[in-house]
DNA sequence: AGCGTTTTGACAATGATTCTCATCTGACCC
DNA sequence: GGGTCAGATGAGAATCATTGTCAAAACGCT
């Protein structure tokens, strides 16, 4: 749902009352995160869930996906839309910022623009909009892609 | 594997001959940027191709997907992708720019960032990153949304 | 151990987009 | 007008990432 990193409204925090937290560290989650933390790259769910099983980590399709779109909205990694249209994840500082991306192997660079942030709030508010999230990624072929395969 | 994908240009061969206009008129293109150019907003193939039913004008999906993906290659139309995942059209002015969308209406605002386009480039090359292009989309509430549904 | 809640996972279901391929069109030539 | 042919169309199947279902399993707690 939320592609965008930025708001993110609770969508059923229907519990209201001061209840158990009920997130739970389970041998799934745990596998997962540290898939993710081996990896410096965007991946997807598909190739995450393909490298747990590869190391012999049996984790569920669905589990993998449910559990990268909860640690996206918790802001524990980064999630985006890669060109092609499929949402890849990555580990990521805590600090706002966008990336640049190589289409070919994946290889990331964290970018900040404290001026485009800046920018983008005062164009919105121009236009009288609110609760704007924006997306900004850059892709392009690394020098190494580049070289390599020219 | 997925970061990559590189569009599907690759399909159109395009004429690349100076000849006349580059696509064929038909009956269906005809229809189909006309349905394009009766609305402000971004919509979906999907929803031009509803469009289209309703007015009688009979247009494969297909057709529509192919065309309007012909139309954005060409330059004639935007494209983009939606918070949602799904790709929009939209007729567009011929320079390069950006867009503050209405996630709710789908009320559209062109906006330009001269600044933003150089530090992109900046950052890229600086990086040692070729062929960058870049996503820059902005998705808020307008002002009629807000009000109209709180 | 017992219990209520949260997670999981195998598999079905979605839904947008693409592919297939037989048929149709448009532009051009005689 | 009739012939030709590459490009275009469309109905439906095929892809494919992602989500939904729901019974069984795992937790956390007492």
């Amino acid at each position: 749902m939320a592609i965008t990193m930025t708001s993110t409204e609770s969508a059923g925090t229907d519990t209201g009352a001061p209840g158990p937290s009920g997130v739970r560290p389970t041998r799934q989650r745990r596998a997962i995160l540290g898939a993710v933390e081996s990896v410096d790259d965007f991946r997807t769910a598909q190739d995450l869930h393909g490298l747990l099983r590869d190391r012999g980590e049996r984790v569920g399709l669905a589990t993998v996906y449910r559990t990268l779109q909860l640690m996206a909205d918790a802001g524990d990694v980064d999630a985006l839309r890669t060109e092609g249209g499929e949402v890849a994840y990555r580990r990521c500082s805590g600090s706002h910022h966008h990336h640049l991306v190589c289409r070919r192997c994946g290889a990331t660079v964290e970018i900040e623009g404290p001026a485009v942030e800046r920018w983008t709030e005062a164009v919105a508010s121009e236009h009288g909009f609110r609760e704007v999230s924006h997306t900004l990624e850059l892709f392009g072929t690394c020098r190494i892609c580049d070289e390599a395969a020219g």
